[in-house]
DNA sequence: TTGACATATACCGATATGGGTATATTATTT
DNA sequence: AAATAATATACCCATATCGGTATATGTCAA
């Protein structure tokens, strides 16, 4: 086996960049995909491919008008990333990390126990 | 160019699920190579592999002691994502996606404007 | 020193990827 | 119907991946 498929996942779908680029965009309202294009500065089959990804797993939805299709952002398939991540949220505080170098110093001296203090 | 390297982001690191099991064991504390063996139920080289992976984006941290090497969790490098993703977070919202369709329906009626209802 | 334990690495195979370029598909206008 | 615009897809390539198995490295014990 290779790595998981892009589309296995929102985790495996947003890791690339460009693919979270776009999201940005579409964050800020429905597009086509020549105005990604423009915005993004990638080449046109590009953008049709990472839209591609996003739609199967659920991140875009897709509309037609008239020749344009238009994408819109579905951030559904985010929550579990957000889910996953936010109960790390505690390990960057300062206090926390704070309180690690604390366990550190202590766990330190337990391991030099009985040696003496060079 | 292929997919990028799993080292290169705490984004890429972590799309892997394997890898998000070994930071949740370690989230409960210092671990040996070992223990996490038994606790994944992984191969013990698969669960070297990730660990490299996990210490080249910095999401943990090694110490030696005696013959094992006990890992841990550094949680630093997934903040990004958090920062990322929690904008996307009212997305999901029931409140917004019920205003969501609201626009939906004003664009549809303002689509269908002047024609007759068929 | 020899042996046992703990961990890391090397090697192999199959596979999906992202980028590039060309082309197919579909819709619109004239 | 023909030309044009908007988008999707088909190919090709190079590459890093994960899984598996074997082995190297390192540390402690007897």
């Amino acid at each position: 086996m290779a790595r998981a498929a892009t589309t296995t996942d929102a985790f495996n779908a947003v890791a690339e960049s460009r693919r979270r680029q776009i999201l940005d965009v579409l964050a800020g309202g429905e597009r086509a995909v020549n105005d990604l294009v423009r915005l993004l500065g990638l080449p046109q089959p590009q953008v049709s491919k990472h839209l591609r990804v996003l739609r199967e797993v659920g991140l875009v939805d897709v509309r037609d008008e008239g020749r344009h299709r238009m994408y819109r952002l579905n951030g559904r398939p985010l929550r579990p990333i957000h889910e996953w991540v936010k109960n790390y949220e505690r390990s960057w505080n300062e206090r926390f990390e704070a309180l690690d170098e604390v366990l550190d110093e202590l766990k330190r001296e337990e391991d030099s126990d009985g040696e003496p203090h060079a």
